[in-house]
DNA sequence: TGACATTATGTCATATCTGACATAATATTA
DNA sequence: TAATATTATGTCAGATATGACATAATGTCA
């Protein structure tokens, strides 16, 4: 959220906070979360810009298309290591990956 | 792998590769594990630049003495996960975790 | 509208990762 | 040299991530 759009909620009188202060997480915490999320939607990009359904992405790395809809929408139980290898198998390079996480 | 099972794996749904695809896959496995191995070697760099032991940065981050050794050493136990929430830890921010992977 | 394709969610057994511990190996310093 | 500090390696039980499956939800197009 952008600084013009908080300053327009708070006027209404919302307390406009960020994601990590509502649940409570600690500012590395937020970090990890949001570099996470840079990968889920990245890796989406990706695949919908090679015109792939998820379950042709999922027997790419030969996964399933639950695990790449969950990927996709940052579940909690997908871990950056999966993120990385499915973008990888999409032909990402080190430096794109980088670029996403930047 | 002969004709048979390929077919049969066909069937299944499964695709299957040719000897190019397979050292594509080697390819991008070996990315995987360099790019694993940067934050390895950044891991160790940033401790030591901190003037910590092994053990003062396992404390730091919940984890053990051995883990970190591991993490160092780039142990194929550990994931990219755990490395990155170290480097967290230790202040790095994402455009440094950025700049590491690149 | 209905039929079909695609994506989302919940659950499971199994595989992998985890912190912890012991202890070996290697530095460091007196 | 010995004593101590630090790092490396192996192992374990418990925790977490995994692929797979069923099925619900949503989208797409005739």
């Amino acid at each position: 959220m952008n600084k013009k759009k908080m300053a327009t909620l708070e006027q209404r009188g919302w307390k406009v906070g960020t994601a990590a202060e509502f649940l409570g997480l600690s500012a590395e915490e937020a970090t990890y979360v949001e570099l996470k999320l840079s990968l889920a939607l990245y890796l989406q990009k990706k695949r919908k810009a090679k015109h792939m359904t998820q379950d042709q992405l999922a027997r790419l790395i030969h996964s399933s298309q639950s695990r790449v809809a969950k990927m996709e929408k940052n579940d909690p139980t997908i871990s950056i290591d999966l993120l990385m290898k499915s973008l990888l198998a999409l032909g990402a390079s080190r430096s794109e990956l980088a670029r996403t996480i930047s």
